[in-house]
DNA sequence: CCGTCGGTTGGAAACGTTTCCAGCCGATCG
DNA sequence: CGATCGGCTGGAAACGTTTCCAACCGACGG
């Protein structure tokens, strides 16, 4: 294998031309047409590959751009991802993932990795937001996308949504469904969808006009479905104590969505009959889960592609002022709220 | 944003030392402790990052390393990614992900765009092989991985398993719960994957003791839960239609046989009362469904993993003879062919 | 017919790093 | 006490590319 290469100055002496020639033949950039047809043969000939490193270098420029995520295990990851990595490659780009861990510390050294002229830019999902992470942020030695909350103040370009919101769709629905006995799973609140959400639904079940009869709140471990279930068991449990079993449980994203459904029939329940639940984030998982998950999309396929088109479009033109996208949630009902009699 | 970089000159300058001292005693390499401690003294002050172009101009190495994949929505690959990422994110590597299109001429050019001295090395999953691209891989001016079939005769380094014989084995377990009448959902057949499976489901089925009364299958268009559910519909419907519905669907990965569950349930078939279904991969996805599916693992985070290994301790050791790891096969069974009996 | 201009070309510099080479110094050994 | 050796240092070259600059050519206009 690895043929030596065959670099530039191969690829001139053997058209007889000089090195700036052969260059400028090859980027189309004022070589007359003789000469390109000449530099391309050459280069054909010999199967030269332009070299990435000595081109970057001089340029300044590497065509790389990075996607830094929490958990790339997360679908919702993955579907910002795959956007993502459709805009990018269709304009010349290659995308770089990193992982940050899941505190903001190693999410620090992780920009302070890529700040090294590897990528010409970032696109940030961050799980958890200090002031030290944005200061990093705005040191960094390239253009950043931040996708999450827009941080406060700052001049960054950024995708958000209004998740609080979303959840308050969720609410609405299940009151709407008749259902009085509501119950939030929540993930981490120290994370910014956690608090968001929380918000969210403290907000919906604080109006004065509340027509339901209980609310209560837990949080799971993590974002995911076997937090869910644990924490679904402890919900539904103590409620049932109580007396009055839930009739709803509004989760903060499809993973524990789905834990919760879990949870529910372990005790019994039937969902939607018994119990309704509503997830959110609209992963492809909870469109074929049985039963099909009710969920408030955020369109991360559409925030990972609004992101990226925001970073490419600051690359071409680094002195524009921030922008930001924002992206309304949408409730996508489905069976798992959906009571056979089809009530709405 | 992006102040102007601070180079190694400026370094050197700054604590009065030449060029070569400085890169000296920031790699560690034979110089004084009083010259260590002045340059990075000046270092830390002046906040210099080492460009990434440079240093992978002069030193011919990019410290990346590239995944190709056809398709990172699918949960097979998301697994493997994962595991690559840590592996290499560990020995100091990042990991540039790159789509490859499902045609071999795609991915070829792929491989091409990937061979300008970008990445260190490959990992690469393709979907589709022939002669063309074997050909390509073999020139590609960097250590290849395969993962999948190991290329006839060639030596790469490769990461393989068995899934036909996997397939054999989700066959022999439904017919030991008793079932005789079996459909086999696939995907395409001009696949690496399935290929295998097809043959592995034929040879499973064609043993001269073999104790099944009918045998039928359906290619669905691609490895999707909704090429799976059109799939299910039209095998299940066929065989009702001869008289002698189903009694077992052995599906060519997870999302086909969530999708043929779906169908299974369109028609009031239970599963697995009615219909035992069987997946392949063992993904997070058919671990959470309901009811959680039995499934052939073929272990594609220790696949990955043992590709990144090998590409990495090839990065260290060029020259040495082409190895290959097999990873066995192992059913996973879960509800989807449990009868609430127990029977196994 | 001569000057000028636009289009092309060759040569050289530059991007930021690592490493080779030669020279220096102090120390050790004979 | 002198020669030699090892450890460090400064300087320069090299990685492969793009682009600047100066020079050249033919053509066109005055």
């Amino acid at each position: 294998m690895a043929s030596a290469r065959v670099t530039l100055p191969q690829v001139a002496a053997r058209a007889g031309v000089s090195l700036g020639s052969a260059s400028r033949a090859l980027n189309g950039n004022g070589a007359s047409p003789a000469m390109v047809a000449r530099v391309q043969a050459a280069a054909r000939e010999l199967g030269y590959q332009p070299d990435a490193t000595g081109r970057s270098l001089r340029l300044r420029r590497t065509f790389q751009i990075a996607f830094a995520v929490a958990d790339i295990g997360n679908p919702v990851y993955v579907e910002m991802l795959t956007a993502i990595q459709e805009v990018v490659a269709e304009r010349g780009y290659r995308l770089v993932v990193a992982t940050t861990g899941s505190t903001t510390g190693s999410t620090i050294e992780m920009v302070q990795g890529l700040s090294s002229g590897l990528v010409d830019g970032l696109v940030i999902s961050p799980l958890r937001v200090d002031a030290a992470l944005v200061t990093e942020l705005r040191a960094a030695s390239m253009p950043v996308v931040v996708i999450g909350r827009t941080l406060a103040g700052e001049a960054f370009d950024a995708v958000s949504t209004d998740s609080a919101r979303g959840i308050g769709q969720a609410v609405a629905h299940v009151l709407g469904l008749g259902r009085r006995r509501l119950g939030f799973l929540n993930g981490p609140l120290d994370t910014t969808p956690g608090e968001a959400r929380q918000r969210g639904f403290d907000l919906a079940v604080g109006r004065e006009d509340y027509p339901g009869d209980s609310v209560d709140s837990e949080v799971a471990e993590d974002f995911t479905v076997t937090a869910g279930l644990v924490g679904a068991r402890a919900l539904l449990a103590r409620n049932l104590a109580r007396g009055a079993g839930l009739d709803a449980i509004v989760a903060a994203n499809d993973l524990l969505a789905i834990g919760a459904i879990k949870a529910a029939r372990e005790l019994g329940l039937r969902v939607p009959q018994d119990v309704a639940v509503t997830g959110m984030d609209d992963t492809e998982i909870g469109k074929v889960f049985a039963p099909t998950l009710t969920s408030v999309s955020l369109r991360s396929s559409e925030r990972g592609r609004a992101a990226a088109e925001l970073l490419l479009s600051r690359l071409e033109e680094p002195g524009r002022d921030a922008r930001r996208v924002f992206v309304e949630p949408a409730l996508e009902v489905r069976e798992s709220t959906l009571d056979a009699g089809g009530a709405a």
